[in-house]
DNA sequence: AAACTTCAACTTGTATACAAGTTTTTATAA
DNA sequence: TTATAAAAACTTGTATACAAGTTGAAGTTT
């Protein structure tokens, strides 16, 4: 008996593929294909891509086909340089109204990532998770501050740059440095020092393009738009 | 002879209505009355209303019916205060790396913003031209620290915040005081001052909502989702 | 009169046939 | 062989019929 998906499920599906870059940046989306893979007519096959269009994950055109959109480096740097500016002023909100209990937290949150590079059960280390990790200190941070949506702003909407961070996650594994970094802002949160916010943020949340530098137009060219191109 | 509207063109009627308020919030929309005005099927129709509910501007319920979204007051002032953290960053880097060139522009800026406000040929002030006018000046700003992705996404993405600021610009005219920031921003500029960027534009981002107030939750309850209210 | 049941009139969801444009292939001619 | 042109095989776009769920009103029963 096979699965019968109804639109919604299939859009968080294609979402999440295309997300994870299991589906490829610059690969075809046919139609029918997917009606084949998911039991269903193309009409809620149509409307799943409609959808996946207006959050810029794939590009339809006309009469021709439906591509997954490449990712645009400009367009990434612009988010990090997004993200350093409200996150430098989340975190000095944070520092500067914390109350005990959320400094232990950070340090809590901190201790989580120190155990998910040498889990003490002598599991494997696990990327994924450690990212997942990673990303709670900073959750910490919008929540205590009553900035939910705005961390959901970052986590969620930016095609390019959430796909770029999961690129980065996939090829490099500089664990020491983001636990150095995040072993430095607990200094800081503990310190109530907020003078080094931005730097320290600008180092920890550019890491992405310093540790794939130039992998970003050799190695994995195919998937970003080249530069200079006006599409 | 009808007007004949492909897909697109009905998309970008309908999300200028909804976020010029032409069609209020928590009204609802048929499928039926759209497929009427527009002289096409449901097909099409459909197929836009599934892209306005992915921005987020109107909510499909299944088997019920389309209204177009409340404004959630909370998150306008999140993102306010995301713009407050980006804008004070792009403005720095705009002071520290002007060239008179570029301040020469911030000039013209505020030379147009008093025109708008007192036009040469007594025309009527115009309150949507004022703040189309109003804007270039911080446009100025990304474009010129080349982060014009930045601004398209101040300017379009967020539902709630554009709608509200549409709905100050239409209720409150507080022109004067914009003006006042304005001038005070381009000394800043001209001074090469950046320690008080914060500050002006805090309270010149905020403006709409101490212009609006407590309007929010009585003249206007109706457009907004009710405080504490978990939809 | 009040409560319940049934049914008709809505709403959106899906499948399908066909329209319209693009690309590739194939056949034809130079 | 090469160039050109026609046609077949793709792609997405649209209209329509019907399916499925919700709502509210009418009718019935208590």
């Amino acid at each position: 008996m096979d699965t019968i998906y109804n639109c919604n499920e299939i859009f968080r599906i294609l979402e999440s593929e295309i997300l994870s870059l299991s589906i490829a940046p610059g690969q075809v989306l046919s139609e029918h294909q997917l009606c084949e893979r998911f039991s269903v007519s193309r009409t809620p096959i149509r409307s799943v891509l409609q959808r996946l269009q207006e959050k810029e994950l794939v590009n339809i055109v006309p009469y021709k086909g439906t591509v997954v959109t490449l990712l645009d480096f400009d367009i990434v740097n612009q988010m990090i340089y997004q993200r350093v500016a409200v996150e430098t002023m989340v975190l000095r909100d944070f520092i500067r109204n914390s109350s005990p209990l959320d400094v232990e937290l950070a340090r809590h949150a901190l201790s989580n990532l120190t155990d998910a590079y040498a889990p003490k059960d002598n599991g494997a280390l696990n990327p994924d998770y450690f990212f997942k990790v990673d990303l709670q200190m900073h959750e910490l941070w919008f929540k205590s501050t009553r900035k939910p949506y705005l961390w959901e702003n970052i986590r969620r909407q930016q095609s390019s740059y959430t796909r770029f961070c999961v690129l980065d996650m996939l090829e490099t594994r500089n664990y020491e440095h983001v636990i150095k970094e995040h072993t430095e802002m607990l200094r800081l949160i503990e310190t109530k020092e907020t003078s080094s916010i931005e730097d320290l943020l600008t180092q920890h949340l550019y890491g992405g393009v310093r540790r794939l530098g130039s992998m970003v137009f050799n190695e994995f060219k195919d998937y970003f738009i080249p530069p200079e191109s006006t599409l």
